[in-house]
DNA sequence: TAGATTGTTAATCGATTAACAATC
DNA sequence: TAGATTGTTAATCGATTAACAATC
């Protein structure tokens, strides 16, 4: 209907909201205001009811927004009503970390099977899953209908990863090496980057906060 | 100097230039353009030579940066002249993953500290450290010189961690764990986000991308 | 010199916030 | 009704990009 473009920082926003909803809803609660969210997630209030506004009219005049109703829109809008079905490539010590992070992401998306470079490792189980060879990379994702890949291989190694995923059909990849992907534009790459915010928060540290700062 | 205020977007980019020149100087390229860097990295040209610009003139007008000068001053900028020690809290997957990449952000910031709330856990050794308990945090701290913690627990704790981090003179919090957490505005916090990266990811996946995509 | 590329200003674009009428 | 809170417009703020003189 409306041919809005959704930028990337509403989008981004949206889980957050979605995370503390569903905190809510596990405690019974009902109803929300912008309010009550702004002031749990540090953001404000007109921008939650400006992001939410978007994408419909979700709430209700004088009274905020209802827990499960708003809960159920935002996993529609994000698509979380279906499984997306995952690839992990890389089973280093954070690839393994993460498939264990599989259950805890269940809102639907699924680490369905997992890959390796290393012939060593071949064979291997990984929470439940068998390590696979890189080779069967394409045939798995068509086979098991995958379309996000997560890369969790050195940064050398990456790129390589990223190409042989799109070869493979994937559309959406979340990269975890330290390092700039390059992709065809109808491939959304996701960077999990916490070297760079690790070194970004060392920027901030000891600074002697020139003269504005307003310690108490 | 200058009492201009850097943005925390211009702060963040930083890190990324710092990792692409680092591979620019081990394969010996002496100089770079902000042309190059734009193409490598994915980002306006002009956006990178204004970033460099707010810290001074560091290229010269017709030939580009000097790689080298360039890396010694955004580690200057960033502080990553000196030594950060840096507490990690929580020895699950997670943790366990980074503190092996300890030898990766070996950029200066160094792991020198990890502890566990599960008394089970105790004495146990990850990566030539010996898993502390929380109690002995404030007083580690304070001697080891720990300015930044990492925060890898449940979700349920990391706020309860995160105030013992700051009552122990902490400063600077990278938090994996899917939560906002709060602090004196004095701390600095990132988030390492990665569920939300994922579950944002959703968003766009199938998406029939209107009429706009020009697929080939 | 001619070509390249910076540093920087001005223009543009986009995102956040304030304000308030509508209304529950 | 009075109080609360949304949805939305307008105002503000900030970040990105274009353009170009300076100059290597």
């Amino acid at each position: 209907m409306k041919p809005i473009k959704i930028s990337e920082a509403v989008v981004r926003r949206l889980p957050i909201y979605l995370r503390y909803l569903n905190e809510m809803s596990a405690s019974n609660n009902k109803t929300v205001s912008s309010q009550d969210l702004g002031e749990k997630l540090n953001l404000n209030p007109a921008q939650i009811r400006k992001d939410l506004a978007y994408f419909g009219e979700f709430g209700r005049k004088g009274v905020g927004y209802n827990v499960d109703f708003l809960i159920e829109k935002i996993r529609q809008i994000l698509k979380l009503d279906k499984t997306l079905n995952v690839a992990l490539v890389g089973t280093g010590n954070l690839g393994r970390a993460l498939s264990n992070y599989n259950n805890y992401i269940k809102d639907n998306m699924k680490i369905v099977a997992v890959f390796d470079a290393d012939e060593s490792k071949r064979g291997t189980m990984i929470n439940h899953l068998t390590v696979l060879p890189m080779t069967a990379l394409e045939q798995t994702a068509e086979q098991l209908d995958i379309s996000v890949g997560i890369i969790t291989v050195p940064a050398q190694e990456a790129q390589n990863v990223a190409d042989q995923l799109v070869a493979a059909g994937i559309h959406g990849i979340l990269n975890f090496a330290p390092v700039v992907l390059k992709a065809p534009k109808d491939v959304r790459i996701h960077t999990a980057d916490f070297t760079a915010e690790l070194l970004s928060l060392a920027y901030y540290m000891d600074h002697n906060h020139s003269q504005d700062e307003g310690e108490m």
